[in-house]
DNA sequence: ACATTGACCTGGGAGC
DNA sequence: TGCTCCCAGGTCAATG
C-alpha cells in the first residue's frame, strides 16, 4: 500500500508524537513478518528514548538514545499512534507503548512489512546498503539517470522502479510520471534520448513532492497517522483508470503487465 | 552484470 | 449465500 509519499506522510504524522519520549514496553503480538522480528527488540527497546524519526527509500528509521528501530510496511502495513489502553484489532501486530501514554501501533494483513531493532548503523543494513539514491535529493540528478540507463535492455518502467537504481517509485507513480514525461512505459530505458530523460528527472521529483503535499493517496485503505486517508487519488491521470477517457486526449487509458505488475498509460499520449 | 520469475500473505471484489 | 478465481500500493532470492 505505501510508497514514498505515504511513508513519509506516516513519518511526519508519527514524529512529533514521540520526539523525546521514552519507550515504555513493547507488545508483540506477531513476529511472523518478511522476516521475523528480533528478540533484541523486546529486550532493548524499552527504556530508550526517541531522537528523531527518519526515512530512507520506504524504511522509517525511529532511532532512539539506545538503537534504531527499522521498520517497512510492505504492502498493507500502517502505523497509527493511539492512546495506550486501545484495544487491538486482528493483524495488529506490534505495539510501542510510550511513558506519555500514547502507542504507536503497526498494523499489517499481509505481513509482508518488517521490523528490526539495530545498535548498528542502520544505513549499513544488508537490506539498506545497497539502495540506490533518494529521488528527492540532489544525488538523483539527470546526469545520473543518463549514466545508470546506458546499454540498459529493461523497460523504462520496470527500470524507474528498481531500487538499485533509484528508490521510492512504486507502481502508482511509476505509472503517473511517465504519463506526465509522454513516455511509453514498454520504452526500452537505454534508448531514450538525454533530453527525455532529464525530463523524467525532473516529473519524478514534482509527482512525489506533490502527492506528499495532499498526504499521499489513499486507494483503499492507507490513512495518515490520524487515521485521516490522502488525497493523491484526486490527481491520479492513470493509475487504476483502464478504459476510462484520456484526461488530455480522451482516448481509453490501457493497462498491461510489466514484470508482474500492472502499468496503465495512454496510448496517444506516451511514446 | 543484468534481466526475469517465483515467492511471501491476507482480504476484497467479480462472477457463477 | 457461498464458492472460486483474480487482483492488490513491495522487494528479495533464485535462476538463466
Amino acid at each position: 500500500m505505501p510508497e514514498l509519499p505515504e511513508v513519509e506522510t506516516t513519518r511526519r504524522g508519527i514524529e512529533p508524537h514521540i520526539i523525546n519520549q521514552t519507550i515504555h514496553s513493547v507488545i508483540v503480538r506477531d513476529r511472523r513478518l518478511r522476516w521475523p522480528i528480533n528478540k533484541q527488540f523486546d529486550k532493548q527497546a524499552p527504556g530508550s528514548q526517541i531522537l528523531s524519526v527518519e526515512r530512507r527509500s520506504k524504511y522509517l528509521l525511529i532511532n532512539t538514545n539506545n538503537g534504531c528501530i527499522i521498520l517497512h510496511l510492505g504492502m498493507s502495513g500502517s502505523l497509527r499512534v493511539l492512546k495506550a489502553d486501545t484495544p487491538a484489532v486482528k493483524h495488529d501486530h506490534v505495539d510501542i507503548v510510550f511513558s506519555n501514554h500514547k502507542l504507536i501501533r503497526y498494523h499489517d494483513p499481509r505481513r509482508f512489512g518488517s521490523l528490526f531493532w539495530t545498535k548498528s548503523d542502520p544505513l549499513k543494513h544488508k537490506l539498506l546498503i545497497n539502495l540506490g539514491p533518494e529521488p528527492l535529493d540532489q544525488a538523483f540528478s539527470s546526469e545520473y539517470l543518463i549514466i545508470k540507463s546506458k546499454d540498459r535492455k529493461q523497460n523504462i518502467k520496470t527500470f524507474i522502479m528498481n531500487s538499485q537504481i533509484v528508490v521510492g517509485v512504486g507502481n502508482i507513480y511509476a505509472c503517473e510520471s511517465l504519463f506526465l514525461a509522454g513516455i511509453h512505459p514498454k520504452t526500452i530505458a537505454g534508448k531514450i534520448s538525454k533530453a527525455r530523460l532529464s525530463s523524467l528527472v525532473n516529473i519524478i521529483k514534482t509527482v512525489l513532492n506533490k502527492a506528499i503535499a495532499q498526504g499521499g493517496t489513499t486507494l483503499k485503505d492507507f490513512t495518515q497517522s490520524d487515521g485521516k486517508p490522502g488525497y493523491f487519488a484526486q490527481s491520479l491521470n492513470v493509475y487504476g483508470r483502464e478504459n476510462e477517457a484520456c484526461y488530455t486526449c480522451k482516448r481509453p487509458i490501457k493497462k498491461i503487465t510489466q514484470g508482474q505488475r500492472s502499468t496503465f498509460y495512454c496510448p496517444k499520449c506516451q511514446h
